[in-house]
DNA sequence: AAGTCGCACAACCGCTAATCC
DNA sequence: AGGATTAGCGGTTGTGCGACT
């Protein structure tokens, strides 16, 4: 990786030499510089020789100290990373072998941006080596539309996740997953989770936060959902979901691909694949809402972001490196779907956030545990609002009229305490799911064959729509064609193993998850409609949610 | 041959956690 | 306890080089 330094070093002498620039900054002042002019860029060999030495006299550490005791013109801060990335002993050079790059892979998809965990796990191996490496794979996968992790990940990400997750209480600690070569879930994202449960009416209990949702942080990206458009542009798709399916919006940026499979192969196989063993054989030592607690894939982060160390409570903070979302490529996407204004007003949103977007951050934190946690709550408020619903009207109620009633009143009233119709998920989370919609079509009737999706257009119409929240309760029937899950329905029911096999293995699966409360009331909406839109808005969260699995196993 | 572009890499920057005093 | 210092981490930027036009 490094071979070429010694030249370029060499090659940079001269340059260095005639070049002494101050230290501006503090940051590396400390106390040693003690505004003595330190030297900055690549390190010649000379001062290597004199870091080394220092080294053996001294030991690392108290690089403060390296200035006053060997007259090098460094700081401390930039001796020590010299150092570490390249003067200390046993340090591997050259490049990656195929082995590590596997190692690389598969520590990314437990940890994400741990850069130098993963350096932990790679003997002789920099954190910044790796971090480069990646970055650099990350676009080279990127141009290349090929997704950024290797099915087998995706396996084994989700097998360990599975497992660890049923087995494990609730966080385990990182050492005692990585030693049972489980997926290791950062204890921060607990903290997060948890510091937001002291916060917010409806997050829920703290699951477990399975390693397939970390992986999908990678497999949500742009670059992985390289079969969507790649770069896709979130703040637009967000309108388009959020309006109709407030609460049901978030994650599915992760999950895009399974729609694209879904048409592929919507057999038994593809199915058992994406997760329905889950639902067909849930944890029988958990009740409803801890099994959706521990559903793999039920805390995909929102933001698509890769770094395992924040689970963003900020709708637009990107963790990524900008690489990871060329702007370059948002123009796809103007193509795709939204009218150049709608796109513009929420990228300014995005960009330039108003003064009440923290507040709505802070509101619509649950996001950050999960689409299955917000929907156990709206689950849960549904179950209630029946109950209410029932006791005005009792028998009244269609399967539909409870849709309605119930599930949009949760849109129109709690959510919006949030101050704007907003999925609990918070606006990434909803744009993940809009970025779906656009990705996979405008509508059932122009549903287009697998091979187009990626070309389809999302009307602009739908989006614009979408906006008002007048539109909101009509939205449903309309828009819902041009939901993912719904073109999954009617993929699904076109296939040659029957519709109602289907439906029944579908609404029977998602009743199971939903537990013996709630799987009544899903089990009427899915019968009462034919799979109609609320039904299909139902389950689709809980399709929405499988994608960690799904990913993994269907990935070309 | 000259200019441009993209890649790989090294180093820097800003921030935070840990430690020291 | 609390401020200062140090160490570490992750993101970003700068630079050299080779490929391409």
């Amino acid at each position: 990786m490094s071979h070429t330094k010694n030249e370029r070093e060499e090659g940079m002498l001269s340059k260095d030499q005639t070049e002494l620039p101050l230290i501006g900054d503090g940051s590396c002042g400390g106390g040693a510089g003690g505004g003595v002019a330190l030297k900055k860029g690549p390190w010649t060999s000379a001062e290597d020789a004199i870091l080394i030495e220092y080294v053996k006299k001294h030991g690392e550490g108290n690089w403060n100290a390296v200035q006053k005791h060997s007259g090098l013109f460094r700081c401390g801060k930039s001796c020590r990373l010299r150092w570490a990335n390249h003067l200390r002993p046993n340090l591997k050079k050259g490049a990656f072998t195929q082995e590590e790059e596997q190692l690389i892979i598969e520590l990314h998809a437990k940890m994400g941006n741990k850069w130098a965990r993963m350096a932990a796990h790679l003997p002789g191996r920099t954190d910044n080596e790796i971090k480069n490496y990646w970055n650099t794979r990350i676009k080279r996968r990127q141009r290349a539309g090929l997704p950024l992790y290797p099915p087998e990940v995706c396996l084994q990400a989700l097998q360990v996740s599975h497992s660890t997750s049923a087995v494990n209480g609730r966080d385990k600690g990182p050492h005692d997953t990585l030693q049972n070569n489980s997926y290791e879930i950062p204890d921060v994202i607990f903290d997060s989770l948890k510091a937001n449960q002291n916060v917010l009416p409806y997050v829920p209990k703290l699951p477990d936060i399975s390693a397939g949702s970390m992986l999908m942080k990678g497999l949500g990206s742009s670059q992985y959902c390289s079969i969507m458009p790649p770069a896709i542009h979130r703040q637009k798709r967000l309108r388009e979901s959020m309006a109709f399916f407030p609460g049901y919006t978030a994650t599915v940026k992760n999950e895009c691909p399974l729609f694209e499979q879904l048409q592929d192969d919507m057999s038994d196989k593809a199915a058992r694949s994406f997760g329905l063993s889950f639902l067909i054989e849930p944890d029988p030592a958990t009740n409803n809402s801890q099994s959706f607690g521990a559903f793999p894939g039920s805390h995909a982060l929102s933001n698509g972001n890769f770094s395992a160390s924040e689970p963003s409570f900020e709708a637009v903070k990107l963790e990524l490196p900008s690489l990871q979302y060329p702007e370059t490529e948002l123009g796809n996407w103007g193509t795709l779907s939204c009218p150049p204004p709608l796109l513009e007003s929420v990228d300014a949103f995005i960009q330039s956030p108003p003064p009440t977007s923290g507040v709505q951050s802070d509101c619509l934190s649950p996001r950050n545990s999960g689409l299955l946690d917000a929907l156990i709550h709206e689950a849960k408020t549904l179950s209630t609002a029946k109950n209410h619903a029932s006791d005005k009207s009792s028998n009244s109620s269609t399967p539909d009229d409870i849709a309605e009633s119930s599930i949009f009143n949760i849109c129109e009233t709690e959510w919006e305490n949030c101050g704007e119709p907003l999925s609990p998920m918070g606006h990434s989370a909803t744009s993940l799911f809009s970025e779906c919609i656009s990705a996979s079509g405008s509508s059932l009737d122009e549903q287009p064959p697998a091979e187009t999706f990626t070309e389809s257009h999302v009307k602009s119409e739908s989006a614009d729509r979408a906006l008002t929240p007048e539109v909101q309760k009509e939205a449903p029937i309309q828009l819902d064609n041009s939901r993912p899950d719904t073109l999954l329905a009617s993929n699904w029911l076109e296939q040659d193993s029957g519709y109602n096999k289907d439906q029944t293995i579908m609404t029977d699966a998602i009743a199971t998850l939903l537990g013996d409360d709630l799987s009544s009331e899903y089990k009427n909406m899915a019968a009462g409609t034919s799979i109609s839109s609320q039904a299909w808005g139902l389950g689709s969260c809980v399709w929405n949610n499988m994608p960690a699995v799904c990913q993994m196993s269907e990935l070309p």
